[in-house]
DNA sequence: TGCCCCCTGCAG
DNA sequence: CTGCAGGGGGCA
């Protein structure tokens, strides 16, 4: 699912909600999805809530560090029913939903100018794989519907080190100081002939960017994703940077892009597909230049592009 | 470098 | 029914 403004978008609400708190217990529903073991991690306060590519990391004392990749449907979802003593206790029994069950924490909010009401739902449903119970009483439902994603208990410590193979070969993070557009360029290159969208996909290249982010970058290029990595011009290489960098921030801005399955740990939905320029808009006028917008595949991939704003002349 | 695959569910 | 979906690992 998620690509960096969504698992920046889920960080930051993590860290407003489950920051300090004590992990109580894990609750296994689907053991595919939970890899190590979970009296490993029961017990821990949690230290650090951090993000690396799409790749979400709780550092818990003692020494172990949560990771999660969310792939295409996962959620991480936060719910705190409020305890009223006993009152919730007994209604419990009975059929209710979570919203009934004591009301979320936190009312609407607004996101980019939209408001932004809990998606939530009742919890856990039927994609719900993993339970965190915390020792306040508050959970996170780790959802999957397609159960690519995962969670894995590792060594703090070896994550820290580069995790050798354990994160993979993932590259420059491209919202941090250091993200330049020759380094994006020398990355690419890395891939001379394949088709410019598809290798700005490549975690290695730069962290992060997924087939939202990459079909808008090249928009905002005004580059033809079909174009091949060597025959990009430095010009191209430079506006390519900046159409990354660009369209990861407004991701953040709108809280992300919800296409069917995101929501964030409080129950919001993302915007920023009401602001995406080609992405899911085949058919539909070009918001520069009024011409149609056309669907391709690419790698296998949905892809989108203006025809007249993306002819890559040089 | 390009496919196929891991899965489930929804829209056409 | 087929095709498609915010990802990415493995294999020729």
């Amino acid at each position: 699912m998620p690509e960096l403004p969504e698992v920046e978008t889920i960080k930051l609400g993590l860290q407003r909600k489950i920051l300090h708190k004590t992990l109580k217990r894990v609750e296994i529903k689907s053991a595919r999805s939970f890899l190590g073991k979970s009296s490993e991690v029961e017990g821990k306060k949690i230290e650090d809530i951090w993000r690396r590519a799409k790749i979400l990391g709780i550092d818990l004392d003692g020494g172990k560090t949560l990771l999660f990749h969310l792939k295409m449907t996962g959620q991480l979802i936060y719910v705190f029913a409020k305890q009223k003593g006993k009152v919730l206790q007994a209604s419990s029994k009975l059929n209710h939903t979570a919203s009934e069950a004591g009301s979320y924490e936190n009312g609407d909010k607004i996101i980019g100018g939209h408001p932004t009401p809990d998606m939530r739902g009742k919890m856990p449903n039927s994609h719900t794989r993993i339970i965190f119970e915390f020792s306040d009483g508050s959970k996170l439902y780790f959802n999957d519907q397609r159960l690519f994603g995962w969670v894995k208990v590792l060594d703090s410590k070896q994550v820290k080190d580069g995790g050798g193979k354990i994160m993979g070969k993932i590259g420059p993070e491209p919202l941090k100081k250091g993200f330049s557009w020759q380094i994006l360029r020398e990355n690419l290159l890395k891939h001379k002939k394949m088709p410019v969208k598809i290798a700005l996909m490549d975690q290695s290249v730069v962290a992060g960017v997924g087939n939202i982010y990459a079909s808008e970058a090249c928009f905002g290029a005004g580059i033809d994703p079909r174009k091949k990595v060597g025959e990009v011009s430095d010009e191209e290489f430079k506006r390519l940077h900046q159409g990354v960098v660009k369209s990861l921030k407004n991701g953040i801005k709108y809280g992300g892009s919800t296409r069917a399955h995101f929501i964030d740990p409080e129950g919001r939905k993302g915007y920023f597909l009401d602001y995406a320029y080609v992405y899911g808009r085949q058919g539909q006028r070009c918001k520069k230049c009024g011409t149609p917008i056309e669907k391709i595949t690419l790698g296998g991939r949905g892809t989108y592009f203006c025809p007249h704003c993306q002819k890559s002349v040089k």
